[in-house]
DNA sequence: AAACAAATCTGGAGCTACTCCATGTTCCGG
DNA sequence: CCGGAACATGGAGTAGCTCCAGATTTGTTT
């Protein structure tokens, strides 16, 4: 029966913003896409942040930090409302995620690896008229 | 005066489509945004390509291959047109690329490194309430 | 209290590079 | 000439924001 030492806080969003580093557009996103808990308002109408939302953003930004998608993010957010997140399910969740990276950066790498041929055929010429990109345009270099 | 061998062929999209492996959406699209040359149409309306285009499409899908924006691709398409592209210009616009992708490569590292960390610290826990994810949730897990 | 500026509100559009869809028209073989 | 495949168009949808205009609220200064 002890309360737990916050959940008051009152902040702006500007200064939830301030405090995450997350622009106020994207706070007001995450909460269009119900990645937010619900947020109160004054008579106005103006958003009022707990810490409670201080540390659903911050668990947001490690989240998108680590690659996941918002909608990775959603399905643990949920998980962990609508009763446990496993291990299993965690690591799982973070395995796919980490096979998914592993992709994109041997994508990058053959990319730049391409690259650099291409920068080596252009080479140290100096022309007005790169041979290079004459015989790309003219279906010369297929594949 | 001798005539160039080709830019006679008389290609319907779907010839085209199967000929290059982009989709017909696609090579529409890249007319829409004008990176295609101008397509002739039949009494009815229909699309008749020649060599051009397929030189044009193979040119955009070996620069999308190596990393290049549709915008950057446009920049070299635009350039040769109205006049020529140096090599000096093709190089610094593929060492930009290089970077672009090198600083792409570098994050996702990390976040792949970071992923690992938070695997790890996991564990081979196998509760049904994560404390990585509960941790991370109650914003005990900073920076 | 009145005025004023700064902050916030909403709804909507825009970004990249496509992809998919519905509905309508054209093309081509038999 | 007819049926079905291929093609046309316009528009919406994707992810994850960002930016905008125009209206309202808030907090400070006079
Ligand atoms: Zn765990
Ligand atoms: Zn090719
Ligand atoms: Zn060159
Ligand atoms: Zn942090």
């Amino acid at each position: 029966m002890s309360e737990p030492q916050s959940s008051r806080a009152n902040l702006s969003i500007g200064d939830v913003s301030e405090l995450t580093g997350s622009s106020i557009d994207t706070i007001r996103y995450y909460e269009r896409v119900n990645l937010m808990p619900e947020v109160e308002r004054t008579s106005g109408g103006h958003r009022v942040y707990t810490d409670e939302h201080i540390r659903r953003l911050a668990f947001i930004r490690h989240s998108r930090a680590l690659g996941l998608s918002l909608e990775q993010i959603r399905q643990v957010v949920d998980g962990t409302e609508g009763g446990s997140y496993s291990c299993e399910e965690w690591q799982s969740l973070l395995n796919l995620c980490a096979e998914g990276i592993v992709r994109q950066i041997d994508d990058l790498r053959t990319a730049e690896r391409n690259l650099r041929e291409m920068i080596d055929a252009c080479g140290q010429a100096e022309l007005p008229n790169c041979r290079v990109v004459e015989r790309l345009l003219a279906g010369e270099i297929p594949q």
